[in-house]
RNA sequence: GGGCCCGUGGUCUAGGGGUAAUGACGCUGCCCUUACAAGGCAGAGGUCCUGAGUUCAAAUCUCAGCGGGCCCA
């Protein structure tokens, strides 16, 4: 765990919140105050994950503006270069206006933006005239070149002729090009460089000439004439205005489009062409991909995302920002030869403005100019896995944790944080940087939209804290499926607040009769038939939580503890908690509640770890739950008497819930007829129920039984019969047929028996007599 | 336009070839039961998005379509 803080969001908070401009204040007050907020930050987020109770070993938690993390990204950038994966170009790169630096294809996002559509007059060189849709007439000025499509019979006679460029009067080839959108606007395409990628690729393939019209805030240049030093927006509208005035515009309409916009900002960005340095990842997209493969994915369908984008790539990784908060590129470039020099290893971290180069350039020269740009913060957070395992350094911890087992993450940072980290890991270690990544989704807001400051939607998680308790919002966020995105509930959140009283209140019914800790017992059958279902609990749980799927393993031990613990097996041996001699009870419930805290206490830490100082600290070695060991089978033999016991007794709460009475009101006699021997949950089963007289019989009782519905077992006869399925079931089906079954025999022959029925349905009527029937699956009741 | 995910009672959600579709919230009725009324018991409420196909059997698999989301052009 640990805090990304350098890098644009630190700088845009910077700027918002002290409303200054590097210009003013200059880089080292501004990299100062940059400073003050990363710690503000860390302290409020360490804060916030703390009261969640996110389990974290803080000595290993790093910060990447940190001297440590700065070291290893120097170092990392270093080993880059020798390598020969780092590339120094002059290239049209992705540029945010705003932020005023260079960014990566990976931190562009879509945004939808209502525009207009405007068709400009051209001309061609012989005064012919050329109609030309474009959404960015304030680009005229880069104008170099006209495109059409070389099947549109429309415009064949145009190609090789030159157009010339309204207002600024450039004198342009029309050429032809597959790319062309016939369909689009008129078909004809002005190339501005740049006014989009495509834009880039037609300079690159016809070695178009080169002309940059905008600044790197937004603003045009002296390329654009009278309209230099005006914003984007400006000039589109002083430029359309003039183009209108000469009657120009011919035609106007709505359009909305998406256009890349920077994730940080919201700003569209811009193409300019400027040195930077990128990380060479195109020409390894096989083995990008191939990485992927060593490394377990859950769910598996995020690595088919990791994939996509991956082939998806048109860009090399730029590294290069042109802002003062981050971790400085560690070179300089030698005045005289230009060469680059890189600092030694033991002097990192290093900062060019400040230091110098420790030896004179190769050429003898000793003047340098300092790289003074800073490194994309993902340079550095990609190698979180070197970086907690301090890579590189005297204690290493590579042997012991690197590949790390498990990267937790959300999917969103699948093409930035988690490619990057494949990247660096095989460039430095030519390995994977983890053995399983676990991508989960987002909480929404209530709307199922994705929470944004802007949009005035975000939940904080501390004000639910405060309102329900962490437990609860942790147990919320815990109830959907890995890797789906979950609409915020209030409601939701008290299901979790609900949960916790139950625990506690169930723990309260328990402590106040565990005054010694039962070491072992003989166990009566109720008590075995929930430590046999608490024992599959266990092993289902793990199992569901080896695959990270907490939300199934979660249903479980909720569904179990609720309703097999709370409403069955309590309700029945409570008296015998009451009559404090019975050590069969007292030794079950210290085990099972025990085992359901601990399952619980990853989702609810704050309370199964307050029940279990309450509780079970004096009687057990562990000083917390959290570092008690996870809860293994007991091994216990399943009580098929204590699951009849548990039905009985559903049974008579059901009979007397249908006739209004209280759970607790008095039954006067019972018999029960089975073929088993119900002795051993006799006890049980009348002081739960409160019943005076309780008899057990063996056979039926007289009563007329009636088949109601005789359900096939479709899972033994579909793959045994196939086809004939549907001949075999209507036989089963038939009342005669399916008594002689459920009587033992095996019938026609397609040698039918038991094994080939569900469930019977039946109907039971007592004529002329004054008594209630009650049926189960292997008893039937009789209640006077 | 392409890739991926999703579509299940009023709302949110689980399941993902076997005939009884999970749970929560809400709704209705009953029950103050010596842990819990923030509880218990019971009940109503469903074309499992639509259509076709595969299969003895489809909410589940396949294909097509519709709708929503994410990512990429």
């Amino acid at each position: 765990m640990g805090f990304d803080d350098n890098g644009l969001p630190t700088d845009r908070l910077v700027e918002q919140k002290y409303k200054v401009d590097i210009e003013e204040i200059g880089r080292e007050k501004y990299v100062k105050l940059c400073l003050k907020e990363t710690e503000l930050g860390a302290k409020k987020y360490r804060n916030i994950w703390t009261r969640l109770g996110i389990s974290v070993d803080w000595s290993l938690s790093y910060s990447t503006i940190n001297k440590h993390c700065q070291r290893l990204a120097q170092i990392s950038f270093i080993e880059l270069y020798k390598m020969g994966k780092l590339e120094r170009k002059k290239e049209p790169v992705i540029w945010c206006p705003h932020c005023r630096t260079a960014i990566a294809q990976a931190e562009l996002e879509d945004k939808e933006e209502d525009t207009f559509l405007n068709t400009i007059l051209f001309k061609t060189e012989d005064g012919k005239d050329l109609h030309i849709a474009t959404t960015r007439p304030e680009l005229l000025a880069s104008c170099v070149s006209v495109v059409v499509h070389p099947f549109d019979e429309r415009y064949k006679y145009l190609i090789g002729k030159y157009a010339v460029v309204p207002i600024f009067g450039n004198r342009v080839k029309i050429i032809s090009d597959h790319r062309v959108d016939r369909e689009f606007g008129t078909g004809i395409v002005m190339i501005c460089t740049f006014g989009d990628r495509t834009d880039i690729e037609w300079w690159k393939d016809y070695d178009l000439d080169l002309i940059i019209s905008i600044n790197k805030d937004g603003t045009l240049n002296e390329k654009a004439g009278k309209f230099r030093d005006m914003g984007l927006e400006e000039a589109r509208k002083a430029i359309l205005d003039e183009l209108e005035s000469k009657k120009l515009v011919t035609k106007k309409e709505k359009l909305r489009h998406a256009v890349n916009a920077h994730e940080r900002c919201g700003t569209s960005v811009e193409y300019l062409v400027e040195d930077q340095w990128f990380v060479k990842v195109l020409d390894l997209k096989g083995i990008w991909i191939n990485q992927a493969d060593k490394m377990n994915w859950y769910p598996a369908f995020m690595k088919k995302r990791y994939i996509s984008w991956v082939e998806n790539l048109r860009w090399d990784w730029c590294i290069s920002r042109q802002r003062y908060y981050g971790v400085p590129f560690p070179l300089w470039y030698c005045k005289k030869c230009r060469d680059v020099v890189l600092p030694e290893k033991e002097d990192l971290p290093v900062d060019p403005l400040k230091d110098n180069p420790k030896k004179p350039c190769a050429c003898g020269s000793n003047e340098f100019i300092p790289e003074k740009d800073v490194m994309d913060t993902w340079f550095t957070s990609s190698l979180t896995p070197q970086i907690i395992a301090r890579w590189e350094s005297e204690d290493s911890l590579m042997e012991k944790i690197y590949p790390n087992s498990l990267r937790p993450q959300a999917h969103d940072i699948i093409r930035t944080w988690l490619f990057y980290t494949v990247v660096k890991s095989y460039f430095h270690n030519k390995s994977v940087p983890w053995q399983d990544i676990m991508l989960s989704g987002f909480g929404l807001d209530e709307e199922g939209k994705a929470m944004h400051k802007s949009k005035g939607n975000v939940i904080l998680p501390l004000d639910v804290v405060k309102k329900y308790s962490a437990d609860a919002v942790r147990w919320w966020s815990s109830s959907v499926k890995l890797g789906e995105d979950l609409p915020y509930s209030d409601k939701d959140v008290v299901a979790g607040h609900r949960l916790c009283i139950k625990l506690w209140n169930a723990s309260r019914l328990i402590s106040s009769h565990l005054d010694e800790k039962i070491e072992s017992s003989d166990l009566k059958e109720i008590d075995r038939w929930i430590l046999n279902k608490i024992d599959s609990i266990i092993e289902k749980v793990t199992e569901y939580l080896d695959e990270y799927e907490y939300s199934k393993a979660r249903a479980l031990i909720e569904s179990s503890f609720w309703h097999d613990f709370c409403d069955n097996y309590l309700e029945i041996v409570k008296y015998r908690l009451y009559e404090k001699k019975d050590r069969s009870s007292r030794y079950t419930v210290y085990k099972a509640l025990l085992t359901y805290l601990k399952l619980f206490a990853i989702y609810i830490p704050h309370i199964t770890e307050e029940i279990y100082q309450n509780i079970f600290r004096k009687f057990e070695e562990h000083e917390s739950i959290h570092v008690s060991p996870w809860p293994e089978k007991l091994g216990i033999k399943e009580s098929n008497l204590g699951e009849t016991c548990v039905s009985i007794i559903a049974s008579l709460r059901k009979w007397k819930s249908d006739r209004g009475m209280a759970l607790n009101a008095g039954i006067k006699d019972v018999i029960i007829f089975s073929s088993k021997d119900l002795g051993p949950i006799k006890i049980d089963i009348m002081r739960a129920m409160n019943v005076e007289n309780l008899e057990f019989k063996k056979g039926k009782p007289e009563i007329e039984e009636k088949i109601l519905k005789v359900v096939p077992n479709y899972k033994v006869i579909g793959p045994l019969f196939g086809d004939r399925t549907k001949e075999v079931v209507k036989i089963i089906q038939d009342p005669e047929i399916a008594k002689r079954i459920e009587s033992g025999e095996t019938v026609t022959e397609y040698r039918l028996s038991k094994e080939h029925i569900s469930r019977i349905e039946k109907e039971y009527r007592a004529e002329g007599r004054k008594v209630d029937i009650v049926a189960g699956k292997d008893y039937i009741i009789e209640i006077f």
